[in-house]
DNA sequence: CATTACCTGCAA
DNA sequence: TTGCAGGTAATG
């Protein structure tokens, strides 16, 4: 599931593609309701024409900035994956929106869940989706003291403030289990009962996983990755029943906040 | 705060 | 054949 990693390396390798370029037409757009508040051919006459200026990332968004002060919000959701194909290439039956470009590529946005989004925004659309997410977990802004200001006062439990966008942006269910799990605590933990040293650790531990979670995929994009980094993947996630490798108590999954959470109940206590 | 809708592939 | 997977918006 795409979450910030995968996010931003889907953002960095379809720059080194596309940059520059100028998206000709919309040549497919077969799910109209993935292109929010505009109608297929307001959209495609809005789009063709302009100049890719920059693709960057915003929480789980990718923005497409464009000229004339547009930029194109794309959103993978679940099953989203974006990419630019050479012309040569066809789109498949899942591939819902191509973009042709002016040297004969195409942008592919593929999601067989048809859950995935696109906003084309002017100025104010982006500042207002920027304003409608949290602080980025990788920047320097992302301090120990910030986590303590959005956990502070905060009654919610840890597993469900770590997935709300609007507090951090870009963590995702794999990543909140993984993060917990480093950290060493229960995902049912309240927000406000942290003690210093664990404010510490979750706010090292959300670094670095997605951190390592950014490397991987980079890795993966330039090629397949060995056999044993992709079955070492992850501790926690979806390894319920296995042995947790650091203290070999068998990972639990129970379900917070509707959402499939895998922790290790002996590194990480209730309590 | 919790629940449901949005969709489809795939495992049970 | 059923139900689960999960990001987010909309709805009780």
């Amino acid at each position: 599931m795409p979450e910030l990693p995968e996010v931003e390396t889907t953002a960095v390798a379809l720059a080194a593609d596309v940059l520059g370029r100028r998206i000709l037409a919309v040549e497919k757009l077969d799910h109209p309701p993935m292109i929010e508040d505009l109608d297929p051919s307001t959209f495609a006459a809005r789009v063709r024409g302009r100049r890719i200026e920059a693709v960057t990332r915003r929480a789980k968004w990718i923005l497409i900035r464009l000229d004339e002060g547009l930029t194109l919000a794309v959103h993978l959701r679940m099953t989203g994956i974006l990419r630019a194909a050479p012309a040569s290439e066809a789109p498949d039956t899942h591939t819902h929106l191509v973009l042709g470009l002016d040297d004969g590529s195409r942008i592919f946005f593929r999601d067989s869940r048809k859950f995935g989004r696109v906003r084309l925004l002017d100025a104010a659309g982006l500042a207002q989706l920027d304003a409608a997410h949290g602080i980025e977990p990788l920047s320097e802004a992302f301090s120990a003291e910030a986590l303590e200001a959005i956990l502070h006062g905060r009654r919610t439990r840890l597993k469900p403030l770590l997935l709300d966008q609007t507090q951090v942006a870009g963590i995702g269910n794999i990543y909140a289990d993984e993060a917990l799990h480093e950290a060493r605590l229960h995902p049912l933990r309240p927000a406000d009962s942290l003690e210093p040293d664990e404010v510490k650790r979750l706010h090292q531990s959300v670094r670095s996983v997605l951190e390592r979670g950014v490397r991987r995929k980079a890795r993966y994009w330039d090629g397949p990755v060995r056999a044993h980094e992709d079955f070492d993947e992850f501790a926690v996630y979806d390894r319920a029943g296995e042995p947790c490798k650091t203290c070999g108590t068998a990972i639990a999954r129970i379900t917070v906040a509707q959402r499939g959470t895998h922790f290790c109940p002996g590194c990480q206590p209730e309590r």
